[in-house]
DNA sequence: TCAATCACG
DNA sequence: ACGTACGTGATTGAG
């Protein structure tokens, strides 16, 4: 019969290299859960993979332990573990105990103790040991593997009695030698000074142990004989500190380490509770929980008819599979999605037609995505009054990933069976925790909004369909061309697309000079815009690169990339609505925010966005909207005295701040001071200003300092917002939208400077968000009652296009206008600059 | 699936 | 002493 198997972890190992790996978890009120999230995360690979009848999780106390004392009288060179990590293991503690993983601790002893002894402890059991740290070598038998964890903890290195000395060069019990010889600086063994693992290797291959080495002192060359004699305290101390105590009194009965998968509703309530929402998609979980709802899987179809004839509400959601879920009262109707003709139930296009009369009654239908519901039945009309627990939650906390039903199933510690009855407890949660802004933000602005957003989508705007072989056809010319020439400039062929060959090609083989050539994350030379710039002064391939890099994006991205989405000669993009953190919007397949414009032959692709026949499109655009902003939520005096007399505002901040006269202010000084206008708006730092226009931190700091001086009020705003988003934990907008910043309470200075960073920017963005969302409704209102046909068909953040009849196109440019100036009333004015054409490039 | 790059406001 | 502009999405290569 198989051995069962006993896997034992270091939980202090593990959480540190989590910890460490793992970026930027937390929960909304700020509490450090990467460390958690990369171990649970390890712990279900493990389940998953190895499927261990055992499992036992070993802690060091953090008293001091024996081994320690024993030896304190030495420097630890172990940096002291961070705060944001001591404060993960309570949680994490908890989170095992809600799964039912025994885990252990013991005052005195080292985790390294604890698995040395259990993976001893019960006879007939193999025990597999995962750790990150290299003492526990010394624990590998015929009984024992040590999985080694590398890089984070995504690659393990597999230790095994038959591959550990071909591995290591060393037999496990050899380990503890080496320990001796050479010390271990993470685990505070000092060794014997000046030995390396290279002398170690070699003496321990030759001798055996420690001891033996100093037997055969004589044999020695002078200086390792010396540094041996003078260390030989140490390396008696080393040995006894690295040898890993296998005998610690640990009486548990192996049952108490039995796995217990799946898990329970307890254990993913745990999970939920640290908002970790990818990790209970585990099949670890158990699909059917208790519930306070009554499920009916295949409803009789006219006790449904009869008892939604007598509801007032009902929550409708669709699963993954496509199944329909109708929940009534405490009623969750599942109509499943016929995945075979012998199954009984219906295919997604029948239940569409089946279930959309269901929106056409007067009853109220909480959804969790009432735009894609609008689409699912179109064309059927959705007349009854809807409830958008998508859009609701997003205002509740702009920072969490939408939130379908069956997300609010695993928030309830529910079965995704239950995922309607969920959304409606999700909804009347959510009503409970909304204010009065989060509130009149969903009924007055989204909810209207996403109605709109579908019109905008399936209206769709014309291409030209004929033109993109044209531009396809140029730019595959050209990149011919300039793949020819970089080849004979390299010497080599080489994939033009990939950034690491490209590095090789540049830093290796050409062998330029990386002086100030940043690297990227995975520490490779970056070839990046910024360096090739600075090398296209010297090298004409560098100027080639750029080149080529600047066509590939405009065919891979705006060529062929929109060219397979277009239907019938219209493009429909598809608006997020509960995306950003800010609160705009984003666009996707294709994203219609992004077509290029600032350099003329990028701009060139607008020419392929055109109005419908007999029409022309209509383009408006908020002047400066989140500057505007700042004068008006800082009260900077200069600032609105600017805008109120309509001055030019970038050339006005740099006769202000650079002290000239407005006449002799040359276009370099506005561009600088535009610079830093922009750079205001992101929440300042003279290192990013400087980057930006080219210039020293120092140089950039000085124009930073010149701002303030003139615009004083504006520190003072910046200030208050990071002060607020401190002391509230969140900042709002002119609508009072909520972002909720934890990262003000990261331990790590990096973090910290980014939430402020973000505290400063989201008023601003969020509220040019709210303001052309007003904008968006009050048109779309405007349009419909004055009986104008133009049509709303894209939006760029503070830019809105519609497609209008040309015999309308004055009125329509007027309402668009008045509406977008008028949406607010600030203390500045607000300005909106249209413009008509036949494309996107003529109106703009 | 992630990192690098680059398009937009 | 240390690393940073704010917010997005698409493509590509590499593991």
């Amino acid at each position: 019969m198989e051995k069962k198997t006993l896997v034992l972890i270091d939980g202090n190992s593990l959480m540190n290299r989590a910890f460490y790996a793992i970026n930027g978890f937390t929960t909304k009120d700020g509490f450090p859960t990467n460390a958690i999230f990369g171990f649970v995360k390890f712990i279900f690979k493990i389940l998953e993979e190895e499927k261990p009848d055992y499992l036992g999780v070993a802690f060091d106390l953090h008293a001091p332990t024996f081994r320690h004392k024993m030896y304190g009288g030495y420097k630890g060179t172990r940096t002291p573990t961070p705060e944001a990590l001591v404060m993960q293991f309570p949680a994490l503690k908890e989170v095992l105990r809600a799964m039912r993983i025994r885990y252990v601790e013991l005052e005195g002893y080292e985790a390294d103790d604890l698995i040395g002894t259990l993976s001893r402890a019960y006879e007939g059991v193999a025990s597999v040991i995962y750790t990150g740290d290299r003492d526990s070598y010394q624990l590998v038998n015929e009984n024992v593997t040590v999985c080694f964890t590398k890089r984070g903890v995504t690659e393990t290195d597999r230790l095994t009695n038959e591959n550990f000395f071909e591995k290591v060069g060393l037999t496990p019990a050899q380990i503890v030698e080496e320990k001796a010889l050479m010390g271990d600086a993470s685990d505070n063994i000092p060794g014997v000074p000046g030995i390396g693992p290279k002398t170690a290797l070699s003496l321990l291959q030759k001798y055996g142990t420690a001891e033996g080495v100093y037997e055969h002192l004589d044999e020695l060359a002078a200086g390792v004989k010396n540094r041996l004699l003078a260390g030989r305290e140490s390396a008696k101390l080393s040995h006894t500190l690295a040898r890993i105590d296998t005998n610690v009194p640990l009486p548990i009965p192996l049952e108490e380490f039995s796995v217990h998968v799946p898990f329970s509703a307890e254990a993913r309530a745990a999970l939920d509770k640290l908002e970790f929402r990818t990790l209970v998609h585990s099949s670890l979980f158990e699909e059917y929980e208790r519930s306070d709802a009554e499920t009916v899987t295949l409803p009789d179809r006219d006790a449904f008819r009869s008892a939604f004839q007598a509801a007032e509400s009902f929550a409708f959601a669709e699963d993954k599979e496509g199944g329909t879920h109708i929940c009534i009262g405490d009623t969750e109707y599942i109509f499943p999605c016929k995945k075979t003709l012998l199954d009984p139930g219906y295919f997604p296009e029948e239940a569409a037609a089946l279930f959309a009369p269901l929106f056409a009654e007067d009853k109220r239908a909480v959804v969790d995505d009432y735009k894609a519901l609008l689409h699912r039945f179109a064309p059927a009309p959705v007349s009854c009054p809807v409830e958008d627990v998508g859009l609701l939650s997003y205002l509740l906390n702009s920072g969490r990933k939408a939130a379908t039903a069956e997300d609010f199933a695993r928030e309830y510690a529910l079965p995704s069976s239950n995922c309607a009855y969920a959304l409606r407890r999700g909804f009347q949660d959510a009503l409970r925790a909304a204010d009065e802004d989060s509130m009149r933000l969903y009924r007055e602005l989204e909810l209207p909004l996403s109605r709109v957003l579908y019109e905008m989508e399936e209206t769709g705007v014309r291409v030209d369909e004929e033109k993109f072989p044209e531009f396809s056809a140029r730019y595959a010319s050209e990149m011919e061309t300039l793949t020819k020439r970089i080849y004979a400039l390299a010497g080599c062929e080489f994939n033009l697309n990939s950034s690491m060959k490209l590095s090789e090609v540049l830093f290796e083989k050409l062998g330029y000079s990386t002086k100030g050539v940043k690297k990227t994350a995975r520490g490779d030379y970056s070839t990046n815009a910024e360096v090739l710039e600075q090398l296209a002064g010297e090298h004409e391939i560098a100027r080639l690169i750029l080149r080529y890099r600047e066509i590939q994006k405009l065919r891979s991205t705006y060529i062929d990339g929109i060219r397979p989405l277009i239907k019938e000669g219209i493009v429909h993009t598809t608006y997020n609505q509960t995306m950003t953190t800010t609160g705009r919007l984003s666009s996707a397949n294709p994203n219609l925010q992004n077509i290029p414009v600032r350099r003329e032959e990028g701009r060139e692709l607008r020419k392929l966005f055109i109005a419908r026949e007999g029409n022309v499109l209509v383009d408006a655009d908020y002047s400066q909207i989140e500057l505007r902003l700042l004068a008006h939520f800082s009260g900077a005096k200069l600032l609105r005295k600017a805008y109120h007399e309509g001055r030019d505002i970038h050339a006005a901040t740099a006769s202000l701040i650079f002290k000239v006269p407005p006449e002799q202010v040359t276009p370099e000084l506005r561009r600088r001071a535009k610079a830093v206008n922009f750079g205001i708006i992101y929440g300042i730092s003279a290192y990013g200003l400087s980057k930006d226009l080219g210039c020293s931190a120092s140089e950039a700091q000085r124009y930073i300092d010149g701002y303030f001086a003139t615009y004083p009020e504006v520190r003072e705003y910046m200030d208050g917002n990071v002060r607020r988003a401190r002391e509230d934990g969140y900042v709002t907008t002119i609508l009072g939208r909520k972002r909720y910043m934890p990262e003000l309470k990261s331990s790590s200075y990096t973090t910290r400077s980014f939430g402020e960073r973000a505290a400063m920017n989201m008023p601003l963005q969020g509220s040019s968000a709210d303001i052309i969302k007003l904008a968006m409704l009050a048109v779309d209102r405007r349009l419909k009652r004055e009986g104008l046909s133009a049509k709303l068909v894209l939006q760029v953040h503070d830019e809105l296009i519609l497609d209008a009849p040309k015999e309308e196109a004055e009125r329509t440019a007027a309402v668009l206008k008045e509406e977008m100036e008028n949406a607010v009333t600030l203390e500045v004015p607000l300005i909106a600059d249209v413009n008509t054409g036949r494309s996107w490039y003529d109106a703009k």
